[in-house]
RNA sequence: GUCCCCAUCGUCUAGCCUGGUCUAGGACACCGCCCUUUCACGGCGAAAACAGGGGUUCAAAUCCCCUUGGGGACGCCA
């Protein structure tokens, strides 16, 4: 059988990383067994969803790299069919319209409130004829009683819940709107998906969608559910306890890979490995080799995983994410290779090489003192004469320039790495000196002395 | 409160299904040392866990039960 899956987020906010963890896990499950991955957005909440949330949630999706093979399915675009669906459902005593008025709710909530009891809709349109006329109302779900309600999940076998438990929930809103637990199940069946992926927190909603599949005649798909992710004070990821969007961590210099990456081995791991690339996930996933227990969301981890696919990016594709203008006669290529082994993300890298952005940089008051006694000026002069005769600016060569240098006036290059560090790319902490000289390249060596010899 | 899920180092995890090779392995973070022209990278090392109690068994991190702990759900949110 072919895999169909989807994720389905709603647009009530940007995307979240419990979220992306599942697009993940879908896109990865799907991709491993050549299924169709499917994005489908539920924007049955009228008040909270967004045209901007759903910009930015595809635009992260985009740039996360994890495509979607049909979609997106808009479901607000398919009102009429869960209309249609709510009202078979009435037609054949499976479902009633509920008249009860807000107020009334609100009422019996603050009664159970109040008893500390839990609030339970006390089925009283369950069996009424007497319905008015013109006015509002919901559809509810003819929940059966003391009914065993059994699904199967892939990760934790057989679930069975009573039925007792749940009550005569809504399946269609009094604004016309399917509620989610409806109108995912009818797009799950019509759209074929066979295997449902999603966080932990539905678990429980499984049970009302079970009550929904038989009721449809429609065989549910395979779930699974994901362990949730939590934040360091061990409760669900939420804005409090620093949950950040995909937007936030590219706009810190995180890789989309090092997400993809880091998520996945979020409850799910290959022996020892940690670093993956998206071929080899694919290649590697396997769904029933997830964690059952909830995972917190380690940001150091993340940042590491990030270094660690810095360091493994080409030149070629380094330079499609570093922003910066390298100035003309820049060796790119060794300015690149020195910057990606030390930085931890972009944002680090683009600041590590900004002394390639000009052919004169910008010196700081706070290096005067560094920089402007007598012995050093004469120092970084002598050396500058003998630079200049070299024919190439390889690093080798510059090095043995300077260790001749070095030994032929007794000095340790202590003494003059600091100063011509500053010189040349107006920090203290840059590529090794050697490096540095030869990225710049005689010319603009030159020019970078020159300007502090004269100053 | 009710229901559901879960339980190996501080954190992510390997091992668990198919008991013995586990004096429990790796990684992040932390600490120490080394490398060193800065910042880093890197290398080496240390510390650090099978929640508790009962079973089953010759043998349990691994199987079963209970307790405890944690999480989630209980919306005209998804």
């Amino acid at each position: 059988m072919n895999i169909i899956t989807r994720f389905a987020p709603s647009p009530t906010g940007s995307l979240h990383l419990g979220a992306v963890r599942t697009a993940i896990f879908n896109f990865l499950f799907t991709k491993r067994n050549k299924g169709k991955f499917i994005l489908r957005i539920e924007d049955t909440d009228q008040e909270r969803s967004t045209n901007d949330s759903l910009d930015e949630i595809l635009k992260s999706l985009n740039w996360l790299g994890v495509d979607y093979d049909d979609g997106p399915h808009i479901q607000s675009d398919r009102l009429s069919i869960y209309k249609k669906i709510a009202q078979d459902l009435v037609d054949k005593n499976l479902a009633y319209k509920c008249f009860m008025k807000n107020e009334e709710i609100e009422e019996l909530k603050n009664q159970a409130a109040k008893e500390k009891k839990v609030y339970r809709y006390p089925r009283t349109w369950r069996d009424r004829t007497d319905h008015p006329e013109n006015a509002k109302y919901v559809i509810r779900f003819k929940t059966p009683d003391s009914h065993i309600i059994e699904f199967s999940d892939t990760l934790r076998g057989t679930i069975k819940i009573g039925s007792d438990n749940l009550d005569d929930f809504i399946i269609l809103k009094s604004d016309g709107y399917p509620t989610y637990n409806f109108s995912t199940v009818i797009d799950d069946a019509e759209m074929g998906i066979t295997n449902v992926i999603r966080g932990e927190d539905h678990l429980s909603n499984t049970s009302k969608q079970t009550l929904i599949f038989d009721s449809l005649n429609k065989k549910p798909p395979l779930f699974t559910h994901v362990s949730m992710i939590l934040g360091k004070d061990k409760t669900k990821l939420s804005k409090r306890n620093g949950s950040k969007s995909i937007q936030d961590f590219k706009d810190e210099g995180i890789l989309p890979i090092a997400i993809l990456n880091y998520l996945a081995r979020l409850g799910w791991s290959h022996g020892d490995q940690e670093i993956f690339t998206l071929d080899e996930m694919v290649d590697l996933f396997d769904i029933n080799n997830l964690t059952k227990s909830p995972a917190i969301f380690d940001e150091d981890k993340l940042k590491w995983v990030n270094s660690q696919h810095l360091k493994r990016l080409s030149n070629n594709d380094l330079l499609k994410v570093v922003k910066v203008d390298f100035y003309q006669g820049i060796n790119i290529d060794l300015a690149l290779s020195s910057a990606k082994v030390k930085a931890k993300d972009t944002i680090m890298l683009n600041e590590s090489l900004k002394f390639c952005e000009s052919e004169l940089i910008k010196i700081g008051d706070e290096f005067i003192d560094d920089l402007y006694t007598k012995d050093t000026k004469e120092i970084i002069e002598a050396f500058y004469t003998d630079a200049l005769d070299l024919k190439s600016f390889e690093i080798k060569e510059i090095k043995d320039c300077m260790n001749i240098f070095l030994e032929k006036r007794g000095l340790k290059m202590k003494q003059i790495a600091l100063p011509l560090r500053i010189i040349l790319t107006g920090s203290k902490a840059s590529p090794g000196i050697f490096e540095v000289i030869s990225i710049l390249g005689k010319e603009i060596f030159s020019k970078r002395i020159e300007h502090y010899l004269e100053s």
